[in-house]
DNA sequence: CTGAAAGCGCTAACAT
DNA sequence: ATGTTAGCGCTTTCAG
């Protein structure tokens, strides 16, 4: 393995010059700095992880604990991953993958494998919370528990995207509208992005004088059917849907087909997913887009400014905005006889 | 922070028997055994990460570098990932996460952050051998290129699997197959599964005498539409369809449908995928499941085998098993008039 | 602008 | 069965 004395030797110079050459620290002679560069990549040094954070207390690393399962949204995690990890490297940070279930890991990594925390999926009463707070990394939180005691948050404005699909629903005509949201187990966890969702549904359709129809969708092709058959159910002339569930929106768009009942002409369709699964359906589907990459992003950036000096908590939530595809339109009034 | 010494000052021992009792390299009496417990426990210790690597010139830290990107086969992504992380974890590995254009990853991370690298998505001629097998630490592939180079590789059979469906199809009465693959760009890329899959299938159409149609297949819909039309185009007779394309099965399902074609009836359907994706189709598809979970949790193993003493290179390919559900069907011979 | 030297916290000989 | 001690490779005072 090659050193920072080896490098140092080779260029003549003493090691805490190279250090101080890699890390700009300390203004280094344009002559000295060459001489150092050639070495280094002469010797295709890379300076030791471990040693580096043992000294300096900093690793460029970053935990992110993701939830790994096969669940109804795993192109929304992944994406969400994306952009943890190419943002991360933007700032020349790596990270370290953790699991939702490894509840140990918090403490493990605080403990100078890593420099901060992102959590996702955080619930309401999020075990986690209280075990972060007690960490001198920072964290932040992807969603809005009900107490983040202090810590930061980033996520999808779960609240402003239910209104404004309801409100744009509504706008264009429709009057009776269900919502098929995500399973009941993820309910049940009480992840706080399903809690809101359903929260700016009923809120915005109170406002409206509209009756809040919902049912939650399992992710399988027939549970979908099945909640679709519910609120069709519950109300026979349904002319809208809001589909906040990724795995089952193709089966949602396919069993209205089939129960003659076309999409975009006879019912609309609106999605909460990333925009390219709203696209790849059968039929163009409008949404409001779920912008995963850049919470991801977001939070990375949030992050590193609180790596080091501390920094106000904050929460910020991105703004919705919806994308008319083909499968909303406006209701003609019925015409009167 | 609290220091191994901290631990050591407690429990009333020296350093060297703190870390001993936590490496459990040479033998401690109960009592100090004890003691020492108690102290890590009522201090919270956790050893430092970085001090640890540097003095004992491991990590417990592994690198996989993963295809973040939407493609076709997310879910297939996140069961890897998810076995690799699960697997390390009960090892007592965590798993830095590189992405896979991230080429400077290699040599960062080799220099100390980890103890061994797993490569996925690997090509036929992928660049990154070369640069891996320079490493001092090991590296496994998922996936078979052309030359490995000395290194180890796992991956799912996907010659065999081809060749178990044309043969499991051809046994049920049919003659007229064609394979909807992958997309264009992964089959330019020559991702080696894609390859393989080819190869087997081409072979065992030939040695059974058959018409080896195949089409590349787009995600999208409509993508997945127009290369089921142009099979169906080649052979209006056509009988079964093998997919090897998760984000397209349901559309191919219900194109077939929309077709006038009864799947499990006039058309048999056999998917390779995981098995909880055929599960949830609109009708549960016969597949051949790629362990998706299990690769990961192999990689991970032959891995940690070679972390320390070095072992010989080898090859596992996993071994296909077909599951019978409802798109398949023994095909009637035509009743001769 | 550059060197020398003191650790950072831990492991693993080397002692006993 | 346990203690002592010399580093691991780097960063960062402190000196010049």
């Amino acid at each position: 393995m090659t050193t920072i004395d080896d490098v140092a030797r080779r260029a003549g110079v003493s090691a805490s010059t190279v250090s101080y050459a890699l890390s700009g620290k300390r203004t280094i002679s344009a002559a000295t700095r060459a001489r150092v560069e050639k070495a280094i990549a002469e010797l295709g040094y890379t300076p030791h992880a471990g040693a580096r954070a043992l000294a300096s207390a900093r690793t460029n690393v970053l935990a992110l604990m993701a939830p790994l399962r096969p669940d109804v949204d795993v192109s929304v995690i992944m994406q969400f991953v994306t952009g943890v990890v190419t943002k991360a490297r933007s700032h020349d940070y790596d990270v370290l993958l953790l699991t939702q279930e490894d509840a140990a890991g918090l403490s493990r990594v605080a403990s100078g494998m890593v420099d901060g925390l992102i959590l996702m999926d955080v619930e309401a009463k999020d075990q986690r919370i209280p075990v972060v707070t007690q960490l001198r990394q920072p964290t932040i939180l992807i969603g809005l528990p009900e107490d983040p005691q202090g810590l930061s948050c980033v996520d999808f404005d779960f609240d402003a995207a239910a209104r404004l699909a309801v409100r744009h629903l509504h706008r264009l005509g429709h009057t009776s509208l269900a919502l098929l949201g995500p399973p009941p187990a993820v309910l049940e966890r009480h992840t706080t992005y399903a809690d809101r969702l359903l929260t700016g549904y009923r809120a915005q359709c109170a406002a409206e004088g509209l009756q809040p129809v919902v049912e939650a969708t399992g992710s399988s092709h027939t549970a979908a059917l099945a909640a679709l058959d519910a609120v069709l159910a519950r109300s026979e002339q349904l002319t809208a849907v809001v589909v906040h569930n990724e795995a089952a929106l193709a089966s949602v768009v396919s069993g209205l087909h089939d129960r003659g009942r076309r999409v975009g002409e006879d019912v609309a369709v609106l999605a909460l997913c990333p925009a390219y699964v709203a696209e790849s359906q059968s039929i163009p589907i409008t949404s409001i887009d779920i912008p995963a990459l850049t919470i991801g992003e977001v939070a990375v950036e949030m992050l590193l400014e609180r790596t080091g000096a501390p920094h106000a908590a904050e929460t910020r939530l991105l703004a919705p905005t919806l994308h008319e595809r083909q499968s909303t339109f406006p209701l003609e009034p019925p015409v009167l006889t």
